[in-house]
DNA sequence: TAAAAATCTTGAACTACTTCAAGAAATTAA
DNA sequence: TTAATTTCTTGAAGTAGTTCAAGATTTTTA
């Protein structure tokens, strides 16, 4: 049920059958409807996401009232603000369903309670965070060295199979360029 | 000698004297001279860097050939390339000092011993990787929704004693314009 | 301390994008 | 299956920045 999970975090650190019995007995698998909300501007985020199916992202609204995605997780992909979660403070996003999916959420008390019976889990996390960091400075430099375009052609190269499960817009926000733009780019009138 | 790097840790996670113990025996300080590199594009990197004292930065050359700054570090930061370091693959940053600097360099091989020695790094590593990630969020949402102008002046309040360290090409480039709005932003001509 | 190197400034011309507005198309809900 | 909603497209006008070039200033090195 949760094989995902215990799949993904294998490929990292290796989990006795007690582990998993202890993961099992504690995680429940959760449902969240396309454009519900998990987290909103001002709260708290006090859970972890794991992604089983379907596609979430983190966003915020800009002072013209723009939506702006900051990251899409799709399968086996965390999702959390983890600012707000290690240090209690309020987010500054809003975390929402795009398509239906089926997460493994993760509250505090219960991450530390797993972390505390699983201690090889910390490596597991860890390597999680470095690898989402890299990813988080590849990306900041794709925004620095490239044009709109070449953005868009490089992110469809990378994922090609992406591009279809979001709408149009939520993708060119991402690419910080604006629907508009995405679309003359596409219809080849750039 | 090491007083930096455990009470940095010690900020996250305990430790006994004997793990300190352990450290002492194995780090070394070493020194950087101001404008030398610790890592170059192409290269793997094999190493992470905590900074004593001074500063670092994390840059690229785009396509015109011009620097830009994706990262700088100072006092009690980590820096490395992790994507490079976790996966053994070459890297596309170069890692250089700004100022004359004293890093903790930890290589892979002595990064795995210690872990395994004391196993409460794990955790403390991955706060630390937690903690960038989340950092590099909130660069986003700033690069995202503020002008050039408003990111010096945040930038500016955020680090008020920063701005005099480095060059202003390397802080205009980190925060995404070109050195010469920089210069008209600060005379007010903009 | 002088020379060399690095950094900063300025204005003029340019451009890669944004914004706006309104209609068309596609998707979702009743 | 129709209505409602969401998403996408298009062109025209505008603008926040870049680029270039050359000189001025500051910092570093010898």
């Amino acid at each position: 049920m949760y094989k995902s999970l215990f799949d993904h975090i294998q490929k990292f650190v290796p989990l006795e059958p007690s582990d998993i019995n202890i993961l099992e007995s504690c995680l429940e698998l959760s449902k969240i409807k396309r454009k519900d909300h998990v987290l909103q501007e001002g709260q708290v985020c006090n859970t972890m996401y794991f992604i089983v199916k379907g596609c979430m992202r983190q966003y915020i609204i800009n002072s013209k009232g723009t939506e702006q995605t900051l990251q899409f997780g799709i399968e086996n992909w965390w999702i959390t603000d983890y600012l707000s979660f290690l240090n209690h403070i309020p987010s500054h996003f809003y975390i929402q369903a795009v398509e239906n999916t089926e997460v493994i959420a993760i509250d505090k008390p219960l991450m530390d309670s797993i972390l505390v019976q699983i201690p090889a889990l910390e490596k597991y996390f860890k390597i999680v965070a470095q690898k989402a960091f890299g990813a988080a400075q590849m990306r900041i430099k794709f925004l620095f060295t490239m044009s709109a375009e070449e953005r868009y052609h490089h992110f469809n190269n990378l994922n090609p199979n992406f591009t279809q499960r979001v709408p149009q817009y939520m993708l060119a926000s991402y690419l910080d360029f604006s629907a508009e733009f995405m679309s003359k780019i596409r219809a080849g009138k750039v």
